[in-house]
DNA sequence: AGTATCTCCTGCGTGC
DNA sequence: TGCACGCAGGAGATAC
């Protein structure tokens, strides 16, 4: 699932490809997505040049003068480029395309449909999706002040707090697990029990989980043109994601799995505390 | 205000 | 080979 990692490693891949050309069209195969796709947004985007492509938490906002198209991945959401004279099967779920003037054309792809694709008009941030959203993670405004200071008198487990886009956008469970885990913090320690200092430890955690995925991001999924435009998962060896059951890499004790908010979670009950 | 639960949806793995 | 089933999950909506 596009995490904010592959919703970064989309917006670059796409972004050379899209920005600076004009939109002919927007030909929608299926309105129905988290929300419905706004039947004025076609004639919104016709005509429009795309200024550039940017991000917020895991929204992708393509920039044009009168404002921002919002596009979210979901769970299964991916979008692929298609190189002008290229055919490319349309395959079931590819759900629109804006095509450029060139005729490249951007194609949305989202089986299960938790998806979307939205319309704003400046300023982008005030859209009710975006106008509560927490600091990006990598942002010099995610720090350890921060989370402490916004923690403080919360009972809830630091996981699920961290996955609070209120809290900190972009947080998904894999990392979310992965993070705790170099952190050596037990995922359900109420989040206002945490000392300034281990909260200095998670966030240093979480941007370089977070960075390091980027990265790895950034060499696998280089090429947007053809291909599926699948990001699947990133090569780097998860700790404990998925590892229920499993060796901890660090101590060797089976990892514990749990559910914490319908999410599943996997710990080390040896080296998370 | 904070917390827990429900909801959307399809693909995949499992058991028979 | 086919079917029923459970499960996964981002994050807003809803109910306490």
């Amino acid at each position: 699932m596009p995490e904010l990692p592959e919703v970064e490693t989309t917006r670059r891949g796409i972004e050379p490809h899209i920005s600076g050309k004009k939109i002919s069209e927007l030909i929608v195969r299926e309105r129905r997505l988290r929300w419905p796709i706004p039947a004025s947004l076609e004639s919104q985007l016709a005509g429009q040049e795309i200024l550039g492509v940017e991000r917020r938490g895991k929204y992708l906002l393509l920039r044009i003068a009168k404002g921002s198209l919002i596009v979210h991945l979901g769970m299964s959401g991916s979008l692929r480029v298609i190189a002008a004279g290229s055919d490319d099967a349309l395959k079931t779920h590819d759900h629109f395309d804006l095509v450029m003037a060139d005729s490249t054309r951007l194609r949305y792809h989202d089986p299960r449909r938790f998806g979307c694709a939205l319309w704003q008009a400046h300023p982008v941030s005030e859209h009710p999706l975006l106008a509560a959203l927490g600091p990006e993670p990598l942002a010099e405004e995610f720090n350890a002040e921060h989370l402490f200071a916004r923690s403080r008198g919360r009972k809830a487990p630091i996981k699920t707090f961290v996955m609070d886009s209120k809290v900190v956008v972009g947080v998904g469970n894999i990392y979310a697990n992965e993070a705790l885990f170099f952190a050596g913090i037990h995922p359900k320690r109420a989040a206002g029990k945490l000392s300034l200092a281990r909260c200095e430890v998670l966030v240093a955690w979480i941007k370089r989980v977070l960075a390091q995925a980027i990265e790895v991001g950034g060499t696998t999924l280089r090429d947007f043109v053809g291909g599926d435009g699948q990001p699947g998962y990133f090569a780097q060896s998860l700790q404990v994601y998925g590892r229920g059951g499993e060796p901890c890499r660090s101590c060797a004790k089976p990892l514990k799995e749990i559910r914490l908010g319908q999410r599943s979670t996997v710990y080390c009950t040896q080296c998370q505390r």
